[in-house]
DNA sequence: CTGAAAGCGCTAACAA
DNA sequence: TTGTTAGCGCTTTCAG
């Protein structure tokens, strides 16, 4: 009865105080057909009773079943995303039987140096954040060297290709909708940058609410921008400065719609009371200005998480030789609202 | 000359190449002593050729070198923080030999329920991030565990405990003697969580700063927050709303100072020509902002890497018997200067 | 300085 | 349904 265990117990315990043989015991701990009830209990019994936790190295070592796979990033997402991503697909990894390790690639790298550096960490899959996922010279050449790729919120999702995202047009739909049954007729676009195709997707959803609501799209309405907080002021400056501005601004991310504010501030307007401005993305940022931005939240975690379920997937059509099975998911995502909408101020 | 290399090289197929014994391979691959520089040479050429890359699993199997550590947190963090946090980490791991696994911590949990999730995972030792690192029952739990812990940035780093943090004090004194030199003399101070000893930290930075400039702390200057923008929002009011105004306020957070250029705003006026906002921790909603913030930013990547450093020499001086090192590392902070920050105005 | 043997914890493959 | 044998890639003995 000594505090402390200097070794954790190993799988042969398991087996030696359940009475079974130690592949019994390896059998039941995998949840494998083939074993009887009665051993299954007996040594779940003495998993329960010495804390057994498996070996996670060991077991890559003998087994095929766990490969690696990577997360790789450039430095060009912000870290609070990122973080997300690695939480779950760190929280994933282990569950799929999956090694996860992460990789940045260097600024200036090369497709084939990237695609080198991968190689060198030995991983059967990679998954690629934006705006990695659209650099298509890196995915073909992953792909040729057979490792698996799958891509969060691609820019577009081709056919066999592993990927996850949320629908971009559907929600942006959704937030005009959400314009309109407030009331507002006259609603300006600020942009994203235009490399994104995520950007169009949005304008996408908006032209065709307002389309399905009978209301013209004005293309004086429509502003430039690149996603920066910066060109959201310029854009709001524009929008704004219009004969006849619009009663809402839907911004294509949270930092153009805080510089939108910024902007109404400065020409003494209130937001909400005479302008409504929402966001896109629910960055920390959404809450952290006033007025709080009303924004659609993208499940970040819940997609590195799919995605590492995804390459598992992936892994066991291709130990079983069958053929693929489902290449895109899509996940949900849902409007924040908080206080920077309201309805139309009276003329 | 296969296009795909189906298996990885192992350690055998480096010997061979190089002519020598697995042993002296592995011997030479971890720069140990006792191999001859020829033969040292003939295995770095065959790693070269081979592309050899150590099979982690294998070795973590083998020796009992590579240890588990683990990320401890709670979900209260940012995770724009935690994903530094993990980015220094994830890099530095690898490289002293130690597998990071991360576990988060159920929110309602006692510090035993904890400690158990802990020592289930096997792991040798913890970084806890703030808040977990002041959370002693816990430290102490895990300490009778002989579980190695290092705090990051706790609010009072004791002797004998790890510790990796940078000077508040200091920075916040740094700060407040840029606020003086730019020729300030009434500035406002926003507090943050009273709970939270960084706070207080700041505050003795910035009363010390001005003491040494001859300059007497008005009380009235020094509003309550706690580190939120709704408490900020608060404490501007507050602080603009005196009879006589500070020229400058010094909010213990980014998200604060926000705040406070939201209030001045409120009231037209013009920051930094009127006054002048600086904030603190450089969080990306500092350069999200109009203006943006003059902050001071932490190396939050380089704290978590100085962890892994800091267990890694743990447990090497644990295996050699020897001491216990360096305990407690301070890492520099840096000024970020933005556009919040100006003379003050003639009067 | 170098090498041969043994085994880390686990799981495929094969028997029983 | 179960157990046995072998071996994953590497490092630790312990002998050369």
């Amino acid at each position: 009865m000594q505090r402390n265990d200097r070794k954790p117990p190993t799988i042969k315990d398991v087996a030696a105080r359940a009475g079974v043989s130690v592949m019994t015991a390896s059998r039941a701990i995998n949840g494998k057909a083939l074993v009887s009830p009665s051993a299954r209990q007996a040594v779940a019994r003495a998993v329960e009773a010495l804390g057994y936790v498996p070996n996670a190295s060991a077991r890559a070592l003998a087994g095929s079943a766990d490969r690696r796979v990577a997360l790789l990033h450039s430095n060009s997402t912000t870290s609070a995303y990122l973080g997300e991503l690695l939480l779950g697909a760190l929280a994933e990894a282990p569950q799929r039987h999956l090694h996860l390790v992460v990789e940045q690639c260097a600024p200036g790298a090369s497709a084939q140096e990237v695609v080198d550096q991968v190689a060198q960490a030995h991983v059967a899959g990679v998954i690629l954040p934006p705006p990695l996922c659209d650099w298509s010279e890196l995915v073909d050449l992953l792909t040729q060297r057979d490792i698996a790729v799958v891509a969060i919120a691609p820019d577009r999702d081709g056919p066999d290709r592993l990927s996850v995202g949320t629908d971009d047009r559907h929600a942006a739909y959704d937030l005009a909708r959400h314009l309109i049954d407030l009331g507002h007729r006259r609603i300006g676009f600020i942009e994203g940058n235009p490399r994104h195709r995520a950007s169009a997707r949005r304008l996408q959803g908006f032209r065709d609410c307002l389309a399905d609501h009978g209301i013209a799209v004005d293309d004086a309405l429509v502003a430039a921008g690149d996603f920066s907080f910066r060109s959201g002021l310029d854009a709001a400056e524009l929008l704004l400065g219009l004969a006849t501005p619009p009663t809402a601004i839907f911004a294509c991310n949270d930092d153009m719609a805080a510089a939108a504010i910024t902007v109404a501030h400065q020409r003494r307007l209130n937001v909400p009371g005479d302008i409504s401005i929402c966001g896109f993305d629910d960055t920390p940022l959404a809450s952290a200005i006033w007025p709080a931005l009303t924004t659609i939240r993208q499940p970040i975690r819940d997609m590195s998480r799919e995605a590492i379920g995804l390459l598992a997937m992936r892994f066991r059509s291709q130990d079983e030789g069958s053929g693929d099975s489902i290449a895109a998911v899509k996940l949900d995502y849902q409007l924040i609202r908080r206080q920077s909408d309201a309805v139309p101020a009276r003329h």
